[in-house]
DNA sequence: CTTCATGATTGATG
DNA sequence: CATCAATCATGAAG
């Protein structure tokens, strides 16, 4: 009784297998796979240990001592990210794991049931195959939540760019250096930019940023900035004394070879002037707050000799001329018709 | 909390 | 593309 049923089970079947040969090969297209785990091996997810991230941040370590903010972000990003990570690779782990003990199990629910029906070897493949690419859609889903989730990350973290960090005493410092030093033309060379980033440790649009927002924020209100302006101008003086002494040649600062060559003089102009500065820092207020503006009018004669005919008037006549002639036209637009506007500002801070 | 300082972004300009 | 001007968004200070 019991072969005679078994024959005609496999009877059955062999219609029936004919029937789903034709729904068995599904051919999954794995671009997409293909993508999400070059993606992942990229972002560092799904390659090797945790601890190997990109290099960027070995760069950062430019110049010995430099405590850069990015560290900061860096690290929360690498812990982010590796958070991240384990938690896909438990997820994979634990899918995998699943995905063996349901083959196994129902492989030997097969081999079981063969006994009583016909199986070929080859079904049990096949189910094998329908398993694996069930848990292979899963895993698939896993990776594209994880990738999402790196971009997120990603995403957050780029923006954080938009997030303010004050920059450190070091940058502010030489950036202000060079900017008070070269008041009468505060646009830095590309190579000057450059030096001044890796001295502040800061990249080179963010010395462009910091440049357009001081000449803009300097233009817009001289006052508020005349107590920095002398404090620099003496850091300056002190500094180009200290080299005029010596030789130049190895000048501590800005080698602006490329900048423009009329800078050659420059050097000993400023040196005069912040000199000059120094001095009447201390002695009198309302000098010191014209000093910037002498300093910058010295360094438009020296530079340009636009103003030759203009020199010998008096002060706030060239300090006019200075404010707004100076960088562009532009601004200041009170200061013709109300002499006291400009300076009073000035002497409104009365700080010193 | 508000206010100010300040780095970054955006749009216009030449 | 560099710069200016306005604006945004945040950090720090009060």
């Amino acid at each position: 009784m019991k072969p005679a049923l078994f024959s005609v089970l496999c009877e059955i079947k062999e219609k029936t297998v004919l029937s789903i040969r034709g729904i068995q090969e599904e051919d999954p297209p794995d671009a997409q796979l293909m993508r999400l785990d070059n993606m992942l091996l990229a972002e560092g997810v799904s390659g090797p240990e945790k601890r190997g991230r990109s290099g960027p941040p070995a760069i950062a370590a430019t110049s010995g001592g430099c405590p850069n903010d990015n560290s900061i972000e860096h690290s929360d990003y690498r812990a982010k990210l590796s958070q991240i990570r384990q938690i896909y690779h438990s997820e994979l782990e634990k899918y995998e794991q699943a995905c063996s003990e349901f083959t196994t199990h129902v492989m030997n629910l097969l081999r079981e049931q063969s006994r009583t029906r016909p199986i070929s070897p080859k079904e049990i493949e096949r189910m094998v195959n329908i398993i694996h690419g069930k848990f292979s859609t899963i895993q698939m889903q896993l990776k594209q939540s994880t990738c999402e989730a790196v971009m997120i990350l990603r995403s957050r973290f780029l923006d954080a760019r938009r997030k303010r960090r004050n920059f450190s005493k070091q940058a502010t410092e030489v950036l202000n250096e060079y900017f008070y030093s070269h008041l009468s033309n505060p646009y830095p060379s590309e190579e000057a930019k450059e030096e001044l980033a890796k001295k502040g440790g800061i990249t080179v649009s963010q010395v462009s940023n910091w440049f357009g927002n001081k000449r803009i924020r300097y233009k817009k209100n001289m006052g508020k900035f005349q107590e920095e302006a002398n404090i620099y101008a003496a850091k300056t003086a002190v500094d180009a004394t200290s080299v005029v002494q010596g030789s130049q040649a190895s000048s501590p600062h800005t080698p602006n070879s490329g900048s423009s060559g009329s800078f050659k003089m420059t050097n000993s102009g400023d040196s005069f002037i912040n000199l000059q500065s120094l001095t009447s820092y201390q002695s009198s207020p309302v000098g010191g707050s014209v000093q910037s503006q002498m300093d910058s009018l010295h360094h438009v004669i020296h530079q340009t000799g636009r103003y030759d005919g203009i020199v010998g008037n008096s002060l706030y006549t060239t300090q006019r001329i200075d404010a707004n002639g100076s960088w562009q036209d532009a601004a200041t637009p009170s200061s013709i018709t109300s002499p006291a506007g400009d300076p009073g500002s000035v002497n409104s801070d009365a700080s010193n």
